[in-house]
DNA sequence: GGTCTTATGTTAACGTCATTCACATTGTAA
DNA sequence: TTACAATGTGAATGACGTTAACATAAGACC
């Protein structure tokens, strides 16, 4: 294969896949090139061939993410047959589940879309991949408030929040970690958003408890 | 003052606000403890004179933090005179709201809790800390879910999860920062609050849309 | 085949960071 | 006053991200 070991073959796809297991053991926050590139069996150097610095390379293990996650929010629903077999008010629950499982099962990959703290306005590739997965969500909330756009952003954001907070709380461990946690999480999740959209139309209105007492004085 | 100049006189409480103004400049994760020891006007060492190491400190600003967001949680309900005039539905949503607004106007406290990754095993002030804002929000959910313990925990996950969710949002930039998305932000997380509380016997049935085909095969 | 160019690694540095240890200075209590 | 504990300094270590100058391999072109 390679008797001479000075070029790796292909270092840049072995350091996002090493980068992911790194991920996997130590987190974001333990990720380091160097270490990375010790157990590619490279030198701390090599990596900036491939990638301008760090970021550029978590980037990189960010739009892997993005197309993960975007299957993983789709489900089996992605075929397209069954157009009309399921609600829109269950597929956009399947969404949620499909959220936080994702976070779970892929929590090195979730922990870089979310953890990471990749500037956006660099990297239009993270923010191009990012795109099918805002459209996925669109268009599932859109088929819930068909017509009312006003409506379907605040049931987005609602139920964006319902899923990212569940997948926050199950990986910052306050739950246990017994098996069967992780269904469990998410299937509160997903019940939590149908509530929410059974509740959809009290969600555009006016302010609810805009202010117990003043208007929010100044500091 | 200070002639000597040597002693700092009360170095502890100047590196926690200090670490507070530093985040708040450059977030967690952009915290040094080397640069905030320059500010201090001292050298890298003398803070471990106060604080095991690092996030030993963020935990203290951490305990800070708990005690202005419980503070931000209960509002001006605190004084305890309107238990009855305000239903617990309004109750629960003026939390949700606290919650989002403090994250927005106390950025770097908020940032210290969430973003911080500080082991909650280590620690034990910031475990106990924790214990007045947990209090809090249990008894505003119980306050819905009289009796039903079921209910009321996952009512009480729907709605952490909801507050914490628009909060990352809109941390997060995925709004813009035009005025008033703070309290429009707050405002829809309230509302959704308000949906979920509604829809509130729901939340603890059995998992809505377990697996459309098969239970989780495995990879 | 032999040479030039380009892609890809290496070596050797720099500056920053967290952390530690031996030592200096101060405030306090005996 | 003198001993001690608390607090700060100086200098060092080792990890990290990043860069610049140099080395080697792989192909293109003749």
């Amino acid at each position: 294969m390679s008797p001479s070991r000075y070029h790796h073959g292909d270092l840049k796809a072995a350091l996002v896949d090493g980068a992911i297991e790194l991920i996997a053991e130590r987190g974001v926050r333990g990720f380091s090139l160097a270490e990375l590139s010790r157990r590619a069996g490279v030198t701390v150097a090599a990596p900036y061939r491939h990638f301008a610095d760090r970021d550029e390379l978590l980037a990189a293990v960010g739009v892997r993410a993005l197309h993960a996650f975007r299957d993983a929010l789709a489900g089996d629903c992605d075929a397209g047959e069954l157009d009309a077999s399921v609600s829109p008010e269950r597929r956009a629950a399947a969404m949620v589940r499909g959220y936080v499982v994702f976070a779970a099962e892929q929590r090195p990959l979730f922990e870089v879309l979310f953890n990471a703290n990749l500037d956006k306005s660099r990297f239009p590739e993270l923010r191009q991949a990012w795109e099918p997965v805002d459209d996925l969500i669109e268009g599932g909330v859109h088929a819930l408030c068909p017509g009312d756009e006003e409506a379907a952003a605040a049931l987005g954001d609602a139920l964006e929040a319902v899923a990212h907070g569940h997948a926050m709380l199950l990986l910052d461990g306050s739950y246990g970690d017994a098996p069967g946690t992780v269904q469990e999480v998410a299937s509160r999740a997903a019940n939590a958003a149908l509530a929410l959209i059974a509740g959809r139309a009290a969600l555009a209105t006016a302010p609810a408890t805009p202010s117990p007492a003043e208007p929010a004085p100044g500091p």
